[in-house]
Order: C-alpha cells, then structure tokens, then sequence
DNA sequence: CGCGGTTTTGAGTTACATCAACATGCGTGG
DNA sequence: CCACGCATGTTGATGTAACTCAAAACCGCG
C-alpha cells in the first residue's frame, strides 16, 4: 500500500508563520532562513528558548521521546525540507542534533552578553553568516525590530537605534523593513565605543562618538 | 589483561576544580553539586557556555566524535560518578543528552532574562532544587558572587545587594561565605519589587521598597 | 600575624528602559 | 481610488536599575 503524500514536499513559511503541529512527526533541516523556538508555558505565554539556523535539525525531540512542548516560527522567510532517517542513523542524527544544540546554547549566552550594540552585532552575524557563508556584503532578510529586541533582550526603540548607528557607520545599508544588506567582514572586526544607545545624543554624533 | 584502575571510582572537586581533562575520555554523571562549562577562545579566554546540575551527564561530546574544546569547573563542591556505555546504550545516552542540553539552553536563557534580583532567584532555585529536591528550606553550597554575578551577567556588587535583600526578607539564612539555606517554596513564589539593587538606599529599606 | 580571596557598603555615573509622538508602508474593504 | 486600520520603524524627553570606582570588614590559612 503506498502512502499518498510524497514524502519530501519542502515547506516554506513566510515572516511570522508558525511551523504546524502536525510538521513535528517528521524530521525536518532548515535550509534557509531562520526561527524562533519557544517553550510554551502552562498559562499559555510563550518563552524563547532557542533559534534554529540553516543546518539545523528540526522535529529530533519526537526522537527521544520526549513530548515535545515547543512553539516554533520564523523569524525570516525560512524554508524547510524533510529528512527521512533510516532507523540506522538515528545515532547519526542524534550526534549531530546534539551538537548544534549544545552551540545554539553558547549562541544564546552570547546573545545576552555585553552591551545591546554588542548583542545585536551577534545577532545580525548569526543571521547573515548562516544564510550567506563566506560572502562579505551579505544582503539578508532580517527579523522585526521588536523579534531582534527580544532576543537579545532589551527594548525594540534601542534596537532602532543601534541600526541607526549602523547606517551612519556604513556598516549597513539598503535598509528596508525586515531586510538591509551588510559589510560581514567590517561588521565582525568592529568594537562598539558607548553613545549608540543614547536617545538624548543626535545620530549624526552617536554613531562617532566618542 | 586487566586494566589497573577500577572504573567507578568517583570523582570529588571542591569549589573551583576543574574537570581534569583526561577523565573526559569517559562519561561521567553528576552527583551533586554544580559545574560551569565554558568554551575555550582561540586568544585562551574562557567564555560562559552552560552549567551542569546533579544527574547531568559529562563527556558526551567524545561520543559524537567532536573534539571537546570546553573547560569545566566546579562552583559548587561536586560528585561525579563514572557511566559505563555499552554500545547498545549509546542511543539512549545521546537521547537523554539531548534533553538535557536542551533544557539547560531554556535555563541560561532564563538566567539572564529580566531583572537583576529575578536572574538570581531563579538561579538560587536552580541550584537548590537540583541538589534538595523537594524539601521547603534547603541549605545548599553557593557559588562565590562574582561566579553567580558572571553567570546571571551583572556585577558581584549588584549581587551582594540582592542576597542583603533576601536575607531581610528571611528568604535566606544561616549566610556564610558560599553557602546558605533558603526557603525554596517562598523564594519559587515570591516577586520582587524595586530598590533592591540600588546601593544609595539603606539596605533595611531595600528589602521592604514600594 | 599578615595575606589573598570573598563579601559588604557607599557615592557617583550611565546605558538603557519607558513613555509618548509621529512617520511609513500595506492590505482590506467600501 | 481613497480611507482606515494595523504593524513596523523612528525619534526625543525623562527616569532609574544597575554599573563603576573606591574602601573597608571579614574571613580561613600558611
């Protein structure tokens, strides 16, 4: 009897889509893109709890047997393929899954240390090598304002305004909505001097300052 | 021919041991007490990574053939113990493994999510309820400040200040130098209010602060 | 006893949050 | 086609949580 569906449909979601319940009795990898995974709380809030990254494994949770209480969804245009595992590399894919845990969870901690310039740097590396390795202008789909803030933890008017600092600093441009295109390279060796965040301190000058 | 050492000889750090690094040629699970693992730098520093509480496992990584560039210190006097692997177990290892890393990205997450006083509180109930689960007042072995400071991400100062402040709420007591017995089920219920970070107001008032 | 590590306390400063407008783009329906 | 929400992003004024710096008290220990 053959099942009706082809088993390796890919499953693109858009800014904001949840990735759907029944998706999780799969394995899938995250091609491109990038999500948001949250731990769902018994009043209903949800929590970050990690990102995933292109590579990353999706739906392993199943395979340990754990239920899994998760909530995921992207944070940029993602899009997903499904994996099939022979019943003899589920050690394979528990290796691997293992490992990009343990290096989202470093991620993590990086993303709320330092300062927010410092933390939405991180950020913005994460996602634009991880969609575009080894290229220095990197053109990326970027998160919300208010999804980078929360994950890095501060306010999303900060955010704006260490974006700003960016710009002027022309470590960014071709800004839009949700995208903007950066100077990898540039962006990876700079170290951040203190105004970025100072609401009181003209642009022009938070960007120089010293 | 036999091997000369025992396997399941169990392993004892006190506060600021680190995890020699020969014994990460086998598994080990953690007993009681905690450990910080930290990722190694290229330049040598060493950067927070995650922590381990009592029935985690150690060394794992070997068994996903990544070479181990962590470093792992004890905060808090620990017990390991030796895990024997039959090759028929390794799934189920790598499973709980999983879990567990999972789980402690959630924890570093939550960390350093929120104010200063509610990053410590949620660390003290960690440390707590791993090591006595279950018991109201539970008198556990602290890590130093600066090491909960460096963890939560704050200032040991801004540390000392909040455990002042759950010793005037009788949250804390019988306070020596990297140890104290607390009131897990007040300390899970309370929330705080403002001033107990603030080193201008006298401590009697912090604790009390509308 | 003096010495290094830990903890405490205070005074002064600041990075960042909060609050409050306002600008902009986009889809939906009239 | 415009009007209208509604989400996103920008900008400024103001307040404060928490940092930095400085100093002292408190250990346990060789």
């Amino acid at each position: 009897m053959k099942v009706a569906k082809t088993p390796s449909e890919p499953l693109n979601l858009a800014h904001g889509d949840a990735l759907p319940f029944a998706a999780l009795r799969h394995v899938w990898r995250l091609e491109s893109g990038a999500l948001r995974i949250n731990r769902v709380l018994p009043d209903g809030e949800m929590e970050l709890m990690s990102i995933a990254l292109p590579g990353d494994l999706l739906g392993v949770d199943r395979l340990t047997g754990a239920e899994d209480a998760s909530h995921t969804y992207a944070i940029t245009p993602a899009q997903l393929s499904q994996v099939r595992i022979p019943s003899a590399e589920t050690v394979r894919v528990l290796q691997t899954a293992y490992r990009t845990a343990r290096q989202r969870c470093v991620d993590m901690v990086a993303l709320r240390s330092g300062s927010v310039p410092d933390r939405v740097r991180r950020l913005l590396l994460l996602l634009a090598e991880s969609n575009n390795p080894s290229q220095d202008a990197a053109s990326s789909a970027l998160p919300s304002l208010r999804e980078m803030a929360d994950i890095v933890g501060s306010a999303h008017e900060t955010v704006s305004r260490v974006i700003g600092s960016l710009k002027h600093l022309e470590l960014l441009s071709e800004r839009r909505a949700q995208s903007g295109t950066f100077r990898v390279q540039s962006l990876r060796d700079c170290r951040f001097t203190a105004g970025m965040t100072s609401s009181s301190l003209p642009l022009r000058l938070r960007a120089v300052a010293a």
